[in-house]
DNA sequence: TATGAATGAGGTTTCATTCAT
DNA sequence: CATGAATGAAACCTCATTCAT
């Protein structure tokens, strides 16, 4: 067994899956079952474990993205698909986004970023095109996209929120996110 | 000036408006132009400064939505008012919704609020009347709410994110989501 | 109600009466209703008035003792009044005694007080003139002095230890202890 | 050299040799010449260093008395074993008696111990057949009990206050501690 | 005389990291 | 490769005390 690929597995699902952005090093060692020492010996810093975790979890699914983009396939087909590899990504690591808000967000980590995607872009482009062809509504395509996204990650982020206000279990609410990725598709192509 | 009331605009300012939420008491502190000691002596504690502003806002938060809610006005109004005053809400603090997100969601401090929001079920009954009336598609009423507030809080939390993917200022950034709305609206009453 | 006053009686009883020598200054304005900042007006210091308090009981006992060693009666008739007036006084304030040992004795408070007690070189001379008189056995006096002090004192600083010890209730110790007063005079004469 | 073992030597001396019931995690880190946090590190807080050496005092006193308590030994040479196991003991940490009366009477620490000593049982129920025997003077047991102990500890933990009174030099003052081995015995037994 | 506000000193604890083996 | 020991930098909190009415 790699413990050190055993580390990042553990610190992934601690930060990004349990939501406990904040664990301490100690609290991932034990969990990892590890010395806590040995999470400095291999990623030297637990910032540095943190990042590295966060860029492969967001590699992750930017590759995921990327790959229905470029797909030489109908945009609807495209769409449905990116709700699909979208949602099931995002309930992998709900915390990824929580963290993105939160952390991310307030400080500039972002800005290290240079280039804008060429993926959104095209993604862009496509959406642009399709409204000019009358197949989705006019509007700006940036409403678009965050109609997209707001509708796909907001119910997922906010779930421990929305089971308790409406009081469902577990399991009624995967169904109703199921039920969401041909909602989601409805509502922006209708 | 009042030191205590001024302590606590400026935590909140830190905590949900700037998004530092694991500012110090020192950091606090500074930007209030008080002693550190000051916090302790009027709050007893960081966390229960926390929890203090956090309440606050909260309650400022739900008594705007319970006026719009219990308003006697017909649905359609109604709905546009809660979106200018969720919206509005939102803007003013919108690291308080990643709070809920990453910490409350995380571990289960919600668990500590006993009944389902009374404004919440009137919210939903109307819904449900509108949805047979045929002025509102029918679909699940959850999932209108869970539409109603992706769209509305999602685009202003991840504010940071589409202001740098999309490449745009302040102010673009702002009048786009003025924008969004009327869009909202449009999108859940089409 | 002379405020004054009353936060030294107060004071007076959580520090020697409950035992409880670490009381902060807001304890005892609490303990006695006053502001807490009325404590450094009259007293100055928090060890200001715990000396004055101290001082003031030490004076009480002593004033009773003296009293007792200087008056005109025999020998054993004094014992007697001894034993009566010290057993009571220290049931009043247990914890003086035992701030004596843990406080006092560590640090050297002591050494401020100079000269030798008249009233205690008073007694010793007695107890010696009572053995050469063969009234009292003989031994080195301070040896009666140690044991007349410690069969009185420790059976009552020790209470709670030895209530809970052999499982007695707050009165049947109290009987106990009362029958204590015969028992040390009969130890020390027989 | 164990740095763990020898914090909490050095910490035991503070606390109920020297008496410095109140010292700080940097004094004792000083004086053990140790970095302050390395206890933390071994003992989680200073609570609990001194909750550990507290308790291993105890139970090597407790050891101590239970050898001779439970050797078969005539009752007489028991006793006297017991008065110089006991005042050997007391010696070493002082004001380890100290601690017990103002910090645990006070509070009711000592409630955590459930049942009565079995030791103690034994001793008494030795001491109540010496009496019916007659080599004992007729009393409650417990008081034989009191006696013993008040006149073999007292002295000992008030050893400055005595020292000062009668201004007795250290060696004096042992020497008179000595003496009071046979004393006690003699006294009890008479 | 009395008090609420404000301060600063001093203590404890947590935690990431480094050291030495 | 792995670990236990050790360190130092923050952070927090408590409290006595002082300040300004």
């Amino acid at each position: 067994m790699n413990k050190e690929e055993h580390i990042k597995t553990t610190a992934k699902d601690i930060f990004f899956l349990k939501g406990n952005l904040h664990a301490t090093t100690q609290e991932i060692a034990d969990e990892a079952g590890v010395n806590r020492s040995l999470i400095n010996y291999y990623f030297r810093s637990r910032d540095q474990l943190f990042e590295l975790v966060y860029n492969e979890a967001v590699e992750t699914m930017r590759n995921q993205l990327d790959n229905v983009i470029y797909s030489k396939v109908p945009f609807m087909d495209k769409l449905e698909s990116l709700i699909e590899v979208y949602m099931n990504e995002i309930l992998k690591y709900p915390y990824k986004e929580s963290f993105l808000i939160t952390e991310i967000c307030s400080k500039n980590i972002l800005l290290k970023e240079k280039k804008k995607s060429h993926a959104l872009i095209t993604f862009v482009d496509e959406v642009k095109s399709e409204m000019e062809k009358g197949t989705l509504k006019k509007s700006d395509p940036i409403h678009f996209v965050m109609n997209l996204f707001s509708l796909m990650a907001y119910p997922i982020i906010m779930a421990p929120l929305y089971r308790k206000l409406f009081d469902l279990n577990k399991q009624t609410y995967a169904d109703l996110l199921k039920e969401r990725k041909a909602l989601v598709f409805r509502i922006l192509c209708d």
